[in-house]
DNA sequence: AGTCCACAGGAAGGGCAGGCGA
DNA sequence: TCGCCTGCCCTTCCTGTGGACT
């Protein structure tokens, strides 16, 4: 038995290696890779190149802020950038790049500071220093380069909504003491209002210019996901109509190219993993499908329990609803959805958090875009939010099966 | 116009785990 | 070892809110 599972095994793994395969490099369809030359965005990286351009003559750049929306190439050409202007200045620029929205990486101002002295070689406990303490070593870091320092702070309206603006403040201020050394701050936010929420001594200091980065529209993303795919996959391996469709498919999600890039590549591996030799529309729609029952399952696996506990209460209520009223109304209150998770942690044995607690927690589940809670007034019945499952039937019955198993 | 409901959500602070330095 | 600092998760207390009801 154990023989004919070994063989099978060898089977499978020498027909993986004797393929050729779809992919030439995955890497190139991977929205990290930084290409040689950015489409469509020749006028931001002029924007950026302007900015930025004085460091090579000694002067101090001006701080600035790039607005955008997701996928559309903020990021990327920023790096680009920078990565062009350590070449040309022979590294003589220190460039620091922290994404605010990895939690537990860069979401408090300590972790902040934290991450950014690692950044320059300089490892510090993640908890226990007094903030001021990383703020000392920081500028002393800083100074020691005496060089240009850009602080890219990418998603820093993530930090900004935690925070606060206060570690901004002290950011743009460590100019006046520093003699050798320069900071420049690139911040980075998909969030257009970001800005209007800014202490205006901050706003003044931070935001000296303004990039804003508009959405792709179709044809360009699929120029951008043609030029990827010459590089990615291996000739004649690739249908035309899967290309298209993937950049319609992001065309129609704000003009993101990140997921026109991640549809392209799941649509390869999809393709490849059933042995097929070209990648055609349908693997586009099944990568469609895996993108986000795989996103939304991932993020429901990474949330802590009491959590966990509130979504399988409102999943409960839903198809409680759902077979009473025979799929009329299926509107789920903060109050009922309390009172079934409390329920639901007596059962469990866990200890039931206040309702001001859970009220937080269903805020975080509507930010994930597991589920869409909305505030409504039902008069003198009280002011309340209304909380609807954003989810398909399929994955609602994946996260379903996974949480059944936590909690019955 | 005033009242009332059922919350939303801000502010403050408690308790805990963990690191640092005297 | 102890005091002081941190982040994190949580509770308690409080004010604010929109629209139906009186």
């Amino acid at each position: 038995m154990i023989s004919a599972i070994t063989a099978s095994t060898t089977n499978i793994f020498s027909q993986y290696t004797q393929n050729e395969g779809i992919f030439r490099d995955k890497k190139f369809l991977s929205s990290s890779f930084i290409p040689q030359s950015i489409l469509h965005r020749e006028q931001e990286i002029q924007q950026i190149t302007a900015v930025l351009a004085p460091i090579l003559k000694g002067y101090s750049p001006n701080n600035v802020f790039i607005y955008g929306t997701c996928g559309t190439g903020k990021t990327i050409c920023t790096r680009f950038v920078l990565n062009q202007l350590a070449e040309i200045s022979k590294n003589k620029i220190t460039t620091i790049y922290v994404n605010c929205k990895m939690k537990k990486v860069a979401d408090t101002e300590y972790r902040l500071f934290s991450q950014m002295l690692k950044e320059l070689n300089e490892f510090v406990p993640d908890t226990g220093l007094p903030t001021d303490v990383l703020y000392r070593r920081f500028f002393a870091k800083i100074e020691e380069r005496k060089t240009h320092v850009i602080i890219v702070l990418d998603e820093i309206d993530a930090l900004l909504k935690k925070v606060g603006d206060e570690f901004l403040y002290n950011l743009t201020r460590i100019n006046s003491e520093l003699s050798k050394s320069h900071i420049s701050i690139i911040g980075i936010t998909n969030d257009l209002s970001c800005r209007d929420h800014l202490d205006s001594r901050v706003k003044s200091s931070l935001s000296e210019e303004e990039i804003m980065f508009k959405p792709y529209n179709a044809l360009q993303l699929r120029d951008i996901l043609s030029s990827r795919a010459k590089m990615g996959f291996r000739e004649n391996t690739l249908a035309d109509g899967a290309l298209s469709k993937c950049a319609a498919l992001a065309a129609q999600e704000h003009g993101d190219a990140r997921r026109a890039l991640d549809l392209l590549r799941v649509a390869g591996e999809i393709a490849e993993r059933l042995g097929e030799n070209t990648v055609q529309e349908t693997h586009v729609d099944m990568a469609e499908h895996k993108i986000n029952i795989d996103r939304l399952t991932e993020a429901v696996r990474s949330q802590p329990k009491q959590s966990q506990a509130v979504l399988y209460s409102a999943i409960v209520l839903d198809r409680r609803n759902k077979s009473q009223k025979k799929w009329a109304d299926s509107r789920m209150l903060t109050g009922d959805l309390y009172d079934n998770y409390k329920a639901l942690c007596e059962k469990n044995g866990l200890q039931a958090l206040t309702q001001r607690r859970v009220s937080d927690l269903i805020s975080e589940l509507d930010m994930l875009g597991i589920i869409s809670a909305k505030i409504i007034s039902k008069g003198r019945h009280g002011r309340t939010r209304e909380i609807t499952l954003e989810m398909t039937e399929n994955t609602l019955e994946k996260v379903e099966k996974l949480l059944v198993e936590r909690f019955e």
